[in-house]
RNA sequence: GUGGCUGUAGCUCAGGUGGUUAGAGCGACGGGUUGUGAUCCCGUAGGCCGGGGGUUCGAGUCCCCUCAGUCACCCCA
C-alpha cells in the first residue's frame, strides 16, 4: 500500500498513532462516560490541562526514567520555547495545582491523550489515551484505599473480571534512601551478570527489580526486599492501606518488585493487571503516591496520589474477555422519501426534535436502495413518505425485523413512535 | 535504539520450480422487481502486485536497498 515516499501515495496516520473509527468509538464513548460517572460519584471534579507544557514540568518525572531521557515527544516553538507532549497525566495537573493552589485535598480525574517517542508494538503507541484521577493535599491512607476503589470499581462497571490488583510500599524518603544503597551494593555483587546495564543499576537501583530479562529473573528474586527495610511509620501506613482494601472488598496481592516507571513515587504503588493482556504488557492501569511532588515543583507540600489507565488497554482486554459494553447506538426510525420535497426534510425534523435517533438516506436514490439503506441502519422502523398515501395525510410505517407494516397518520407519527416504544439504548 | 516476520482490489486472501491478458470471496455500485430491506440470480467499477535498483529474452514470483506495517526486546498505559 502507501509507502510514505512516492508521489501516488497516500497519506497514512503517523506512526504509531491511529484512528479510532465508528463502531469502535461508540465503545470508547461508553467508557469515557462511566468513568465520568463514576468520578463524579466519588467527589471528583473534571480537569483540563494543556496537551504540551514546559519541557522541565516533564522533566522532573525523573532524567533516569526512559519516559524522560528517551521518550520525550519534545520540540522547540516559534518563541524558541522548549515545549513536549504530554507523556503523562500527573505532572501536568501537579503543575496546575501549584499555579492555582485549589483548596485541599483537590480531587481531580481526567481523560487526555499521552505521547511518548518508542517503538509501536501491541497495546503500545505514541499516542494513547489515559483516564486517571488525582487526589492532591492529603495523606491519610484512606485516600489510597478509595484511589484504588475509584479504579477497580470502575474496571468492574465496564466489565473486566480477570483483572486483579498488585500493590507495594516504596516507603518515604529515609527508608528508600537506606534501601537503595542495600541494593546498589548487591548489585555491584552481581555485576558480571548484568554487564553493561551495571551503569542502570547505578543510575537508580530500583528500576532493575521490575526487569522482566529472564537472565536475570534468579538475582532478581533474591535481591533484598524493600519490605525488610522499611520505617515504622511506612510500614505502618501500608498495612492501614492494606487492612481498608481487605474492608471493602479488595484482595490485593503484595509485589516487592513492584517499583513503577517513575521516580517520583513514594508510599503506595499500585496497578491493576490482566491475564488477557501478554505478561509484558498486562498492566492495564496503575498509579501511586507522589508525596513530594509539589514541593520539587515550588509549590506547597500536598502529599498526593493517582492513578492512569490506558483506553486502548482497556478496549484489547474488553476483546479478549469478550466483555459487553453498549453496542452501536441504534436509531428509532429511518426515514424514506420518494415525494422529493420538503416533506421528508420536516418529518426528519419533527421526528429528532421530539427526542426520537433518526435518520433518512439523501439523493434520491431508488426505493430498493432507500430500503436497503433502512435496514443496514439497524432501526427499529422505516417510515415511508409515498405519494398515494400522503396524500391522504397518511405515512408507511414498518418494522423492520418482522416486516409488519401500519400506515399512520402524519399528525400522529411521532406519538404512534413513542408509544410503541423507542429502541432501548 | 536492536532484532524477527509481512507488504497483491475498500477488506480478507489465492497466485508449484520465473512464462506473456493478475484471480476469488466479502463489500460498493447497477439491474432482475419503474411502490418495499434482510434470500436468490445477472452485471459493472475498482490493481504502477509498497517504492527504487539488479539478474534475465522475460519478474507479482529471484537478489540488493529503501519505505511502511506488525511482533518481540528495553520500558511503559
Amino acid at each position: 500500500m502507501a509507502s510514505g515516499t512516492g508521489a501516488r501515495d497516500v497519506f497514512r496516520a503517523p506512526k504509531g498513532t491511529r484512528d479510532v473509527l465508528p463502531p469502535e468509538s461508540d465503545r470508547w464513548i461508553d467508557i469515557v462516560g462511566r468513568f465520568a460517572e463514576r468520578a463524579r460519584r466519588f467527589g471528583y471534579g473534571l480537569v483540563i490541562t494543556p496537551i504540551f507544557e514546559h519541557y522541565e514540568v516533564f522533566a522532573r518525572l525523573g532524567d533516569t526514567t526512559d519516559v524522560v531521557s528517551k521518550e520525550m515527544y519534545d520540540f522547540v516553538d516559534k518563541g524558541d520555547r522548549r515545549l513536549a507532549l504530554r507523556p503523562e497525566g500527573t505532572a501536568g495537573t501537579v503543575r496546575a495545582f501549584v499555579e492555582h493552589r485549589p483548596i485541599a485535598p483537590w480531587k481531580v480525574w481526567y481523560i487526555a491523550p499521552n505521547f511518548r517517542y518508542e517503538r509501536p508494538q501491541a497495546g503500545r503507541y505514541r499516542q494513547h489515551f489515559q483516564l486517571g484521577a488525582e487526589v492532591i493535599g492529603s495523606d491519610d491512607p484512606d485516600v489510597d484505599v478509595e484511589m484504588i476503589d475509584l479504579q477497580g470499581g470502575f474496571y468492574r462497571e465496564i466489565g473486566l473480571t480477570q483483572s486483579r490488583l498488585v500493590v507495594n510500599s516504596m516507603g518515604d524518603a529515609e527508608t528508600r534512601e537506606r534501601y537503595r544503597h542495600v541494593l546498589l551494593a548487591y548489585w555491584h555483587d552481581h555485576a558480571d551478570l548484568l554487564g553493561d546495564d551495571i551503569a542502570r543499576a547505578v543510575a537508580n537501583p530500583l528500576r532493575i527489580l521490575d526487569s522482566k530479562r529472564p537472565d536475570w529473573q534468579t538475582i532478581i528474586a533474591e535481591a533484598p526486599q524493600l519490605r525488610d527495610h522499611l520505617s515504622d511509620a511506612a510500614a505502618a501506613t501500608f498495612d492501614r492501606v492494606l487492612a481498608g482494601l481487605r474492608a471493602i472488598g479488595y484482595d490485593p496481592e503484595i509485589d516487592p518488585r513492584l517499583v513503577r516507571g517513575l521516580d517520583y513515587y513514594t508510599s503506595t504503588v499500585f496497578e491493576f493487571r490482566s491475564s488477557a493482556l501478554s505478561a509484558g504488557q498486562d498492566t492495564i492501569g496503575g498509579g501511586g503516591r507522589y508525596d513530594r511532588l509539589s514541593e520539587e515543583m515550588g509549590g506547597p507540600p500536598a502529599p498526593a496520589i493517582g492513578f492512569g489507565t490506558g483506553i486502548e488497554r482497556i478496549l484489547i482486554v474488553a476483546g479478549a474477555e469478550a466483555a459487553v459494553t453498549r453496542a452501536r447506538p441504534r436509531l428509532d426510525a429511518f426515514v424514506i422519501d420518494t415525494l422529493d420535497n420538503d416533506a421528508a426534510l420536516l418529518l426528519v425534523h419533527e421526528l429528532r426534535e421530539s427526542g426520537l435517533a433518526v435518520d433518512r438516506s439523501f439523493g434520491s436514490r431508488s426505493l430498493k436502495k432507500q430500503w436497503s439503506a433502512a435496514d443496514k441502519s439497524g432501526a427499529t422502523y422505516g417510515v415511508m413518505l409515498a405519494p398515494r398515501e400522503y396524500e391522504h395525510g397518511v405515512v408507511i410505517v414498518k418494522e423492520l425485523s418482522t416486516g409488519e407494516q401500519h400506515e399512520v397518520p402524519r399528525a400522529t407519527i411521532t406519538t404512534w413512535i413513542q408509544q410503541r416504544g423507542v429502541t432501548p439504548q
